[in-house]
RNA sequence: GACCCUUUCAUCUAGUGGCCAAGGAUAUUGCGUUUUCAUCGCAAAAACAAAGGUUCAAAUCCUUUAGGGGUCGCCA
């Protein structure tokens, strides 16, 4: 069985690339049939907030992905990792240092002058005599003096590190908590963790985690670590490109189906296929198909994604979701009507509301280049006789179809091309050139608002 | 500075020694469809980071150089 995990520390707001390892992680344990668990890393008591935890939570919720079982939140397990201490101290594995932090800086100065790589030099890993006073010694975990240490990364392959890279590193500082490196391991073994997906940051965590697994006799799990995502220019991802939380996609207007869709396409890819539906993904996914190199976060696409999804979602559902965007069309009759003539124009949710609302609220005013390019010459008088034809209509005047009949009845009867008349129609109705068709506008309005707007044009707007 | 990872069109990517004078998608440009805008259809332009090797044959293997990213915390 396969078990993997997203274990966030609740600091801010789920990010982009934090959903990403996330669906990574979730898809592969739903493609398994296995566990997908939450870990909240609150170890650091004074940056977390249970906003934080909240916000992760609904943004999960959002785009429809659930863990199993309860969260576990590393802040009620420092019991478990006391006890993994002592025993680690009993057993000669870990040890106390009196390095002074003052001392360390100094230490690693040093170092980094003489062109090393800065890091804890073991001065106290067999230390005998007396302790210096007053200090509050740090614990300090054995590291492996020789040779290197090396995993198989289920993306990037081999990976080797001499062991001289890795230091006795601190699993408990001198308060008696316990650090990252610690924690993670202990837990991710004990929730039974068989694969984990992360971001690349820590791929030089990886080995000094094997150390614990190593020291407490742990079965090693296996590791993905997942390239990160950069901005256009090929710099780190940071809150001045934008968007970087995941809410935010909502309020902009995307549909989560698209944005995880975008997401999962970074970095990994199934031959060319671009469209994959969850299912499709939780079939397909692989992490052995993941990228090794970052990519570029670039939103063309996912404007893309963001109007296929748009077009190829039913209607129902859709007046649903717009309820969210301020509009409520749901028991409207002429939903399919609105939607249908709508749906191609608007790449988000919140554009598709513009467009409907263009429609469904009258002008209040007309667009000044429009209007002067349509109401030319006998455009008036055009649009008075089209009135006077619509309204004498005997046939029923429905669908788009329907209207389409009068439009056409019009230009061949006056002999005139329809721009003639659907300029000014156009702009008469929604105060602009562009917009949907005139057959859907007209079936969706009737003629009774027709015939108003094309009056209230006449009134305030000028033939020049 | 040291160590690790990485490098195919503007962007996401296909590609694991011959199917590649490199395929798909987005974006861009043009044409067509449309009363307008959009959608849609068709087309164009566009890349193997560089240099050396290995080989009958290299985007694919090796070496070096260059670019990008990460790590070096009593943060996670």
């Amino acid at each position: 069985m396969i078990t993997t995990r997203f274990a966030p520390s609740p600091t801010g707001y789920l990010h982009i690339g934090g959903l990403r390892t996330a669906l990574f992680s979730w898809l592969w344990a739903k493609k398994n049939k296995g566990k997908f668990l939450l870990r909240i890393e609150d170890t650091d008591l004074s940056r977390n907030s249970d906003e934080a935890v909240e916000a992760i939570l609904e943004a999960f919720n959002w785009v429809g992905m659930s863990y199993d079982g309860e969260a576990i939140f590393q802040s009620k397990r420092f019991d478990i990792y006391k006890k993994y201490i002592q025993q680690l101290l009993k057993e000669d594995k870990a040890y106390r240092c009196y390095m002074s932090r003052e001392e360390l800086d100094t230490l690693r100065a040093e170092q980094m002058a003489r062109g090393e790589r800065a890091r804890y030099d073991g001065r106290y890993r067999d230390f005998k005599g007396t302790p210096p006073e007053g200090v509050n010694p740090v614990i300090r975990i054995k590291a492996p003096k020789d040779g290197y240490i090396r995993f198989n990364d289920g993306i990037k392959g081999e990976i080797t590190i001499a062991s001289s890279e890795v230091d006795d590193f601190i699993i408990a500082r001198s308060d008696g908590t316990p650090t990252y490196n610690f924690v993670v391991a202990i837990d991710d073994a004990l929730m039974g963790l068989t694969d984990i997906i992360r971001g690349d940051d820590h791929l030089y965590n990886t080995p000094k985690q094997i150390v614990v697994y190593r020291a407490l006799g742990f079965k090693i799990p296996n590791f993905y670590h997942v390239a990160m995502i950069n901005n256009e220019q090929g710099k780190k991802l940071s809150k001045r490109d934008g968007a970087t939380d995941v809410m935010e996609y909502k309020k902009m207007g995307y549909l989560p189906e698209a944005l995880l869709n975008f997401l999962v396409r970074l970095g990994w890819s199934h031959g060319d296929q671009e469209i994959f539906s969850i299912d499709e993904l939780i079939e397909l996914f692989d992490p052995k198909d993941i990228n090794k190199s970052s990519s570029n976060y670039n939103l063309d696409k996912l404007l893309w994604l963001n109007s296929h999804y748009i077009k190829n979602m039913p209607n129902s559902k859709l007046a649903t979701l717009l309820k969210e965007y301020g509009v409520d069309i749901e028991n409207n009759s002429k939903l399919d009507l609105i939607l249908n003539a709508t749906k191609e124009r608007g790449k988000t949710l919140v554009e598709l509301v513009n467009q409907i609302n263009l429609i469904l609220k009258a002008p209040e005013e007309y667009d000044k280049k429009a209007s002067k390019r349509a109401f030319r010459g006998e455009a008036k008088e055009i649009l008075k006789r089209f009135i006077i034809l619509l309204k004498s209509w005997d046939k029923p005047l429905d669908t788009p179809a329907d209207y389409h009949r009068v439009l056409k009845k019009f230009v061949s009867d006056n002999n005139i091309g329809f721009g003639k008349i659907g300029q000014p129609l156009r702009v008469s109705l929604l105060g602009s050139m562009t917009g949907s068709g005139l057959d859907e506008i007209m079936a969706i309005l009737g003629v009774d608002e027709v015939a108003k707007r094309v009056n209230r044009a006449l009134i305030s707007l000028k033939v020049n």
